[in-house]
DNA sequence: TCAATGTAGTTGAGTGTTCAAGTATTCCGT
DNA sequence: ACGGAATACTTGAACACTCAACTACATTGA
């Protein structure tokens, strides 16, 4: 099959969509980076785990609250647990798994950076976008997440 | 001044934004590597000597073109250089600068990567939405991109 | 002309991510 | 009950990126 080409709106539009998404990204990390010590994939992680009930998760479910590989979020953990704001406990019901426990600290990191982080957010999406394309913009992403996901499962089963 | 929390629907739309985008980009990443042997950023870098005139750019236009910094560039041109997909030469006019050359291996290398990669953006983003939607997501990442790179000025002049 | 400042690019150390392979445990079919 | 397959998680090596420091050249202004 010959390949179909982008049409030169599609090319735009589809350059616009990830160059700002690395410009993003980049301030994401640099803005958590310097004022909160952590790259933006360590705050989605601690941000999940604080919003569980007791604070933890196990760590496949933290990985696909996190849109993260398992080997991705056990290297994190590992690291976090390092600074202290984690800590890995055995799961009763499976003994192959393991809980990841937000401390005390790791929720005090957390509230300490967040507001840098809403902050940048608000300046650089929320309160950029009116109402009407912030839900557009959410729309297309699910439309997108769904689709990634199903060409994943699609590669997968072959 | 307290921090202004979103509001509920800001945050799901901001969730189902980041997490789309980390499910795109690790998807990217991985159809590129495993097609392709490189990652997503340094397709776009062979993507952007291949439409210069010459096939070949300054360092830094390299990097404005890729939303990177200069020293992500340098790094993945050393690498490219050992594949033999790029080459350095000193450039002519300013003899701090050198240009980066799309030798043609890198070319045949970049035209054999470009199938896979427009079918994976397809399948993902612009098969999925509408023509309405992506110019949607296409403006939103317009606003968005010109509020990073205003904050990071603001940031950068104090 | 010359010193100060700015610009272009590189480098190395430290950090984060991926990939493949590993261990340990559980599940399933017979 | 038991052997094979699936699941949960970890690990180490290779790779990519960041940050700060560095070299080299250019520009500015007195």
């Amino acid at each position: 099959m010959p390949t179909k080409w982008l049409s030169k709106p599609q090319q735009q539009a589809w350059r616009a969509y990830i160059d700002s998404v690395r410009l993003l990204q980049d301030a994401l990390d640099a803005q958590l980076q310097a004022d909160a010590g952590m790259p933006h994939a360590y705050y989605e992680i601690l941000v999940r785990l604080s919003e569980a009930p007791g604070r933890r998760l196990r760590m496949a479910e933290l990985a696909t609250g996190t849109q993260s590989s398992r080997s991705r979020v056990s290297h994190a953990v590992t690291r976090l647990e390092q600074r202290g704001w984690i800590r890995r406990e055995p799961c009763e019901s499976d003994r192959r798994g393991q809980n990841a426990l937000l401390t005390d600290e790791g929720f005090a990191a957390l509230a300490a950076a967040a507001p840098g982080h809403v902050a940048t957010v608000r300046a650089t999406v929320v309160d950029v976008l009116s109402a009407a394309q912030l839900r557009a913009l959410a729309d297309a992403s699910c439309a997108i997440a769904a689709a990634v996901r199903a060409s994943a499962e699609h590669d997968g089963r072959e």
